[in-house]
RNA sequence: GGCCCUGUAGCGCAGUUGGUUAGCGCGCCGCCCUGUCACGGCGGAGGUCGCCGGUUCAAGUCCGGUCAGGGUCGCCA
């Protein structure tokens, strides 16, 4: 095969562009970048405009052309840069030139030609003051600003994290479906959609086919994919279509076991978040990453709620269960105590805890189950299962539901499976904890709610 | 779904006990400008005040309804 004869650099072509992170490091000398204008700062007699790239952002300059009497002559160049709305996308070729003058990088490029793709509408429909709702309507503008990019690549190098340390650890990946003949928990929630003749449902949960691997004798696995409820939940945590991230684990001996696994999962992937994105989390967020210690702290719920008694806050619920205030003062309470953002509360009580909960052996009230709750906020659900079909059978007709509805979710008990037990976790709430952020659609690429279908 | 709050220019907001020409900042457009870097200076355009109805001589302002958004609780991840 013959090669390619080189591309141009006055031919508009990207494939050649020097990224803007690296020209810093670059030395002087003809270069290519392309990227969209941040700003146009266009004087008599030099012109300025700061171009952004997916890596950085630099300045281009432009001293203004003089004739024989030193009176300013308009060029094609200066001509463009006068036109230049915020936003638009170009490809610039120059002089690249090191220069302390140069606040941002120290470095600028003297302009030889500008290739302007395209023009932006002058008037953006978005600014960074703009509130969420309109950001959401924009998102492909709004993502163009550094700090919300960030978010993205740090869901990516967190993913990256967990996936290394399931497949060290010799977890299988699973994908479960997503439509469904019938409910995987309560049919409250579910989306029923058009299948055929019939209908269908969006999967709320991989819980059961998680417990099916188990069966199947994988014994470790995990899982990263969408989950869909159809709640009218108007909050700053909640969306009707989230990507859940799941592990499930077989031979355990009780929750404990789940709660190592889910602490040392998250450990990873803060310090990987930490390692490579540590210094922009601190220049865009203001604020240091923190890496958490194992283990840890573990609270019983109903320690946790006489803690949160005493500091005050009587829980103004029936049942057994805590609410978000709740849980922001045991947080509170946590950071206080042992200097810790997160907290496993554990032994709920049975009758706040799904049928497949196993209870404790010795106090049925209680199950082997716990929340994840980090910065006070709910993160994540985890519990040893059930795996002895006739005290399964007997904890669902507890629960009102007849085992003869629960019959293909039995069948993998009935010719016997481990211990085991596993969570899920919401990833777009780790990662707004993490990033201090309060507002779940700020850390989903594209948030999904009972009022938002798109874009 | 309950409760609370908010809808005024492209964006963010102010607008007093109802009063005749609805303001401010940013952005936008034009002109000017020591290499700027949140550039600066001068000038300009841009609004049927979310929508419908009511009270009143008069409604951005008061009342009712409605739509949209935000927060919170419930539910959860």
């Amino acid at each position: 095969m013959p090669r390619e004869p080189p591309l141009s650099v006055n031919s508009g072509s990207v494939t050649n562009r020097t990224l803007i992170k690296d020209l810093a490091s670059s030395s002087d000398g003809p270069v290519s970048v392309s990227g969209w204008v941040e700003t146009v700062r266009d004087q008599k007699k030099v012109q300025f405009v700061v171009l952004r790239d997916e890596t950085g952002a630099v300045q281009l300059v432009n001293p203004r052309a003089t004739d024989a009497d030193g009176a300013i002559v308009a060029t094609d160049v200066s001509g463009t840069i006068t036109s230049l709305s915020q936003g638009s996308f170009l490809t610039a070729t120059g002089d690249l030139k090191h220069d302390e003058r140069v606040k941002l990088g120290g470095v600028e490029i003297k302009l030889e030609t500008l290739d302007v793709t395209t023009i932006a509408i002058p008037e953006t429909p978005i600014a960074d003051d703009s509130g969420i709702d309109k950001r959401m309507d924009w998102r492909f503008l709004d993502l163009r600003v550094p700090k919300n990019a960030l978010i993205f690549k740090i869901q990516t190098t967190l993913e990256h994290a967990w996936r290394t340390y399931w497949v060290e650890n010799d977890f299988v990946e699973i994908h479960t479906p997503k439509l469904m003949a019938s409910a995987s928990e309560s049919k409250a929630e579910l989306f029923r959609v058009d299948y055929f003749e019939g209908s269908a449902f969006l999967s709320q949960s991989p819980q059961f086919f998680k417990q099916m691997a188990q069966s199947a004798g994988f014994g470790k696995i995990f899982e990263v994919g969408p989950a869909f409820r159809a709640d009218p939940s108007f909050t700053s945590r909640h969306a009707t279509e989230f990507t859940s991230v799941d592990s499930e684990i077989s031979w355990i001996d009780s929750h404990e076991d789940v709660m190592k696994l889910h602490e040392e999962l998250l450990v990873a992937g803060f310090q990987a978040v930490k390692d490579k994105h540590g210094a922009e989390i601190e220049a865009l967020f203001g604020f240091e990453l923190v890496v958490p210690t194992i283990p840890f702290p573990r609270i019983p719920l109903a320690e946790a709620k006489e803690i949160v008694a005493s500091r005050g806050y009587e829980v103004p619920r029936a049942d057994d269960d805590m609410d978000p205030e709740g849980e922001r003062q045991i947080a509170a309470y946590v950071k206080e105590t042992y200097g810790h953002e997160f907290v496993f509360l554990t032994d709920y009580a049975s009758s706040i805890r799904p049928f497949y909960h196993m209870r404790h052996a010795d106090d049925p009230s209680l199950t082997n189950s716990y929340d994840l709750i980090f910065n006070g906020v709910e993160i994540s659900t985890g519990a040893q299962r059930e795996h002895r079909v006739e005290i399964l059978e007997e904890q669902a007709r507890s629960k009102g539901l007849e085992p003869e509805e629960l019959s293909g979710y039995l069948d993998f008990f009935r010719y016997g499976v481990p211990a085991h037990g596993g969570f899920g976790m919401g990833l777009s709430r780790v990662l707004m904890l993490m990033l201090h952020l309060a507002n779940l659609r700020e850390t989903t690429y594209l948030f999904r709610g009972p009022t938002r279908l798109e874009p």
